[in-house]
DNA sequence: GCCAACGTTGGC
DNA sequence: GCCAACGTTGGC
């Protein structure tokens, strides 16, 4: 049984169109511990990954993953020139994790953060709960449901 | 650009 | 371990 998801990026930075273009990709550059838990832990290959642009215009779910690939370390955490280096990070025992991700579609229309807002079903999401800044969150089955129903 | 929220860092 | 300072996220 797979699980759901919602992943953020900021559009300028990687969008839904450009996962489209690379078919697939690592998602790598999450340096939350939480997050983290979350990608190295919980998420399994098949998992279904809701795609949310952030700091975008508008801002909102753009489209569709599936998890590929777990388990693998972020290259960047070994990269110096990175922003994302991680001086504590060894092959040996890696601190940041980067699935592998697949393109499955980009939605026809954004589903904007407004419009989510508006459905009684989508109330609970974590993305419109104040103040929530966390860039990896699992999403309820009937949620997810319910936004491919509106896409 | 502003600013609220909140995670991280580092002095003690 | 506490907590103030600082940095980052992300909506607006």
């Amino acid at each position: 049984m797979s699980q759901f998801w919602l992943a953020k990026s900021e559009a300028s930075v990687y969008s839904i169109e450009d996962l489209k273009r690379d078919k697939k990709t690592l998602w790598e550059g999450v340096r939350n511990y939480q997050a983290r838990n979350f990608l190295r832990d919980e998420w399994k290959v098949g998992d279904k990954v809701l795609f949310y642009h952030s700091n975008s215009n508008p801002t909102g779910i753009a489209g569709l993953a599936t998890v590929l690939r777990v388990g693998i370390p972020d290259p960047l955490q070994f990269d110096r020139r990175s922003d994302y280096f991680e001086p504590r990070a060894t092959k040996d025992a890696p601190i940041w994790f980067a699935p592998e991700i697949k393109f499955e579609r980009a939605f026809a229309e954004i589903l904007t953060l407004d419009q989510i807002k508006k459905m009684p079903k989508l109330k609970g999401m974590q993305v419109l709960k104040r103040g929530n800044r966390l860039s990896v969150q699992p999403v309820a089955p009937d949620e997810f449901k319910e936004i491919l129903r509106l896409v």
